[in-house]
DNA sequence: TAACAACTGTGAAATAATTAACAATTTTCT
DNA sequence: AGAAAATTGTTAATTATTTCACAGTTGTTA
């Protein structure tokens, strides 16, 4: 296996929850037109995502639930594990840990961080609240390499060179604002209103 | 123009949201590299989007500004604008309807729905919250077309059934859990687990 | 004013992602 | 046992998206 699309390793990871899911039912064995129902895709693509990370099936049976969580799980989760920090304790910062905490034993978030002082040293789902400025300390100390920016938009590219400077190697930014990084960094963006907006187009078009 | 691709949709918004700021800062015209540089894509692809919408610039000053923003807003725009609903006033839900209120004339959040009695009757940043009970009768007493669902993911299908049954035209999920809806609504899933385990997958096999 | 540089707009080529089509295999039914 | 049905794995075809390459235009400089 060489280089998997982008839009696989998506949904590898959403086959991976849906499997979890059935697993913790009682199910051994699932088809890949159970799968695509899930997710609204087709069974062919589930298969050609399957035979692209080298698992087989069996004919008439399916795929094994379990080996499948596995094998995703050897693809996408790194050994030891990763650390994130979530910048920003906000609402949606605050959404991101609780939605998180104890359900991926491969990327925990350790750290939250803010520059409003009365969400210091607080505890939020099990994560400590430290102030923006020991960033790059508690970064280095925790051993953190991804970094989910949930501040108000006009405060994420200062927070971005902040993160890159703390030798921060993947950020999700949350904000409608774009943020530069340098090209060895990963840096995934994500902006609501898009999606918003997009729903909108489409519901505008189709009726 | 007929049939705009999906990405181009999408990109569309990110740069009205972009032309907006520097409008705010008195910019008149602006470069298809400037555009690209803000979205980390190449200065073709924008002229490419640009070109399918229909408009063009001025060789050497670039595009105005001005009738770009108007010109994507008649696009993804309705005239009398949509209304949208927040379903789950947690973290999420908050985030969204803070985020969103005021930004933008053609998108409003006009209601927010829980179970919870404690967060019913209150206003989250102008928006008043329902008890989930009474989905139906606001949304068509609210004209409501577009509902986003950050419930608990286990609360998800059964949200999205009720949605369907009271009209709505277009559905943003922001639960881990996929949801089934008829062909004729619109639906768009945003998983942040995916996503945070997308970027340390790259992280992962970048480094 | 001639040469140069900086842009846009776009057909054609390349790349990425999805879907079709079907052989192969296994189970079930008669 | 033979036929029918169900299901995987995979090549080939198709569709979607991005990038290349360059003609055309306009301002700038010498």
């Amino acid at each position: 296996m060489k280089h998997l699309p982008h839009k696989t390793i998506e949904r590898l990871s959403q086959y991976r929850r849906a499997l979890l899911i059935c697993a913790a039912k009682g199910k051994t064995h699932i088809f890949s037109h159970e799968i695509a129902k899930i997710q609204h895709i087709t069974p062919v693509q589930v298969r050609r995502d399957i035979m692209l990370i080298g698992y087989t099936g069996t004919l008439r049976k399916g795929y094994n639930i379990q080996e499948l969580i596995d094998l995703i799980g050897d693809i996408i989760d790194t050994k030891e594990g990763l650390n994130v920090a979530v910048v920003g304790i906000g609402n949606l910062g605050r959404a991101m840990i609780n939605y998180f905490n104890g359900k991926r034993t491969k990327l925990s978030i350790v750290a939250g961080f803010d520059s409003n002082p009365d969400k210091i040293d607080r505890i939020y789902s099990g994560v400590k609240g430290y102030h923006i400025d020991r960033l790059g300390e508690i970064i280095k100390k925790e051993n953190i390499s991804i970094a989910i920016i949930t501040v108000p938009a006009g405060a994420a590219p200062d927070i971005a060179e902040k993160l890159v400077s703390a030798g921060i190697k993947g950020i999700l930014n949350y904000t409608p604002k774009p943020v530069q990084v340098p090209s060895n960094i990963y840096l995934e963006e994500y902006d609501m209103i898009t999606s918003l907006e997009k729903v909108a187009f489409f519901v505008k078009t189709h009726i």
